[in-house]
DNA sequence: TTTGACCTTGACTTTCTTTGACCAATGCGC
DNA sequence: GCGCATTGGTCAAAGAAAGTCAAGGTCAAA
């Protein structure tokens, strides 16, 4: 079995157990599992991203921590069939005809919409050169829509 | 739990008691946590900062003391000052400080925090160069805050 | 047998926290 | 006013995590 395996096997367990939510340090896991910490950090970005419907947030330092939460994706279908029909571009236009048929859909409320719409705004990515806009665009949004599954 | 938490909840405890002003003694709430005097100004200066909504005065000497007061508490006040006080970057850590003292205050609700944090995560902008990370971040971020505003 | 996707590792970087030695201002008793 | 006890301020070094990146390894499919 593979060390990567292992690791997001463990992780799993504990979102198993504690219902969704991990908590782990780094160093701390590695060591238990006998790998280098950067493997962690390697498992996480390649099974634990947005699509796959985790939300991972980190804390370096003095009591750092890494988080993993995993959103039900059982129960807002819609919106992860969104997020997974999100490919590493998006440009504003269509953001925005998401964004409608959302609302229309009921899937969001106005107010919602009308902040994810300002974080979509060609004004928000003047300072990033055109080629990469579309993919933070993107990224942004899916992490977005994320927060909205519950 | 780090003690430089339990530094920052104590003085928010005054400050949710006593509506918006605290007024410590350095060395004896410093005894009080059981750490050194300066974790106190490390606090400080890392929480409760003029970006974050926070005026801080303090004396030696003699009946010393340090006075920490909130300030903007009307929503939009808060927001605009927020908002005025970003610069042309902003890093995830700063912005979710941020967020973090816009919940507190009630001046945006739980859901909002977390969309907005979302759109803030480091792993929105693995895409782009490092180098423009954090003015995208600022583009965004008050672009979002702007819709919060009547 | 080549190729490409996925995995492993470790050196180096960045961020956040803790601590302590030394510095600066204040007020009080003389 | 002077000197000293009583505060708080500053800063740099060390410590404690996590993040990044590039070089190389593995393995199955073409």
């Amino acid at each position: 079995m593979r060390i990567s395996d292992l690791v997001a096997q463990y992780i799993n367990e504990i979102l198993e157990e504690q219902d969704g939510a991990a908590e782990i340090r780094r160093n701390e896991l590695a060591t238990t599992l006998g790998c280098v910490p950067s493997q962690i950090n390697y498992v996480i970005t390649s099974r634990f991203t947005p699509e796959q419907g985790y939300i991972v947030e980190s804390r370096r330092g003095g009591g750092g921590y890494i988080r993993i939460t995993r959103i039900n994706t059982t129960r807002s279908g819609a919106i992860m069939h969104i997020v997974n029909s999100i490919g590493k571009a998006l440009d504003k236009a269509t953001a925005e005809i998401m964004l409608t048929n959302m609302l229309d859909r009921g899937v969001i409320d106005s107010r919602t919409a009308r902040l994810m719409a300002a974080a979509m705004g060609e004004r928000a990515y003047a300072e990033v050169p055109p080629q990469y806009r579309d993919a933070v665009r993107a990224a942004v949004f899916k992490n977005m829509l994320l927060t909205l599954v519950e």
